[in-house]
DNA sequence: GACAAAGAAGACCTAGAGAGTCTATATTGT
DNA sequence: ACAATATAGACTCTCTAGGTCTTCTTTGTC
């Protein structure tokens, strides 16, 4: 019952496309270095981000990436989603008797329904644009140790 | 973000006890089969949940367990928290700075305490007496085949 | 008191997932 | 032609979930 990092960073790098202005394509590397990423590792869940269809990549130099929808309009279930696996709270909720063959008779099966369904629609009503970030978690961090200091 | 066996094996057990008469004993054993459960791995359950409090143990010959508490009394978060760990969506909620530098600037960290808050609720408050199992899953699947043939 | 029937405790194993790293290839702007 | 980029996928390492087994201790019953 825990979100890994590929989650995280593809929120990251979600948010920080997000904060960007409208059109502007930004390269992995851009990404990584202000969002604190570890570089291959983003680029295998950037793969995952353009196959499902919410960013658009664009190959060759001057090449990177770019929302390929609102913000407003990419949840954070979708992210989840996209980078990692249905939200499914127990596998018997999704592969039924051939995961369980107590499925039919089962008693907790509808709490964990209800959980997920509880759960999934929160993250479905909770946008990238509520936490849109245009100066990346580096430069927040190094912005607010200036403020304090 | 998914629910494993200990959790699912626990509710299983622990509703099978919420289904016998007050104050009957049931052994390891009789709860493994009525409910299905691999044997030596449902001692280990069966401990942290006497750790816990959910359960009390009864050695020696004769033995066995029964619920230390009212089964309204014992919530599947409880549960959850008892045989698995505190229910925490990301770890940077639990262990803040030491998990991420950038907890103090970060801006998806609200999110993920808002769903944690959301589906902790829910589970705190559905308890095991809204599952209790009189029969065993074995028991309640033969008895519903029978009335299907 | 002997014995059998329990739980307690903990060692052990294995497969797979998560996280991270690296390299080779294809594409494209300058 | 070249440099900068994404794409694709191989590779490693570590940790955990799940499962199994053995030994020890306690206690009811005869």
């Amino acid at each position: 019952m825990n979100v890994g990092r590929r989650v995280d960073y593809a929120v990251r790098a979600l948010s920080f496309l997000a904060g960007q202005p409208a059109g502007k394509i930004v390269s992995r590397v851009d990404i990584e270095k202000s969002q604190d990423i570890p570089s291959f590792y983003l680029s295998k869940i950037m793969k995952d981000l353009v196959a499902g269809g919410l960013v658009q990549s664009h190959i060759g130099s001057k090449g990177g990436f770019s929302l390929a929808k609102l913000a407003t309009s990419i949840s954070i279930k979708d992210v989840y989603e996209t980078v990692e696996r249905p939200l499914v709270l127990m596998d018997c909720l999704e592969k039924g008797i051939d995961y369980c063959s107590y499925c039919s008779v089962c008693t907790q099966k509808s709490i964990w329904e209800e959980a997920q369904k509880v759960l999934s629609e929160f993250l479905g009503r909770t946008s990238i644009s509520d936490i849109a970030d245009r100066d990346g978690l580096k430069g927040r961090l190094v912005g607010s140790l200036q403020k304090v200091g």
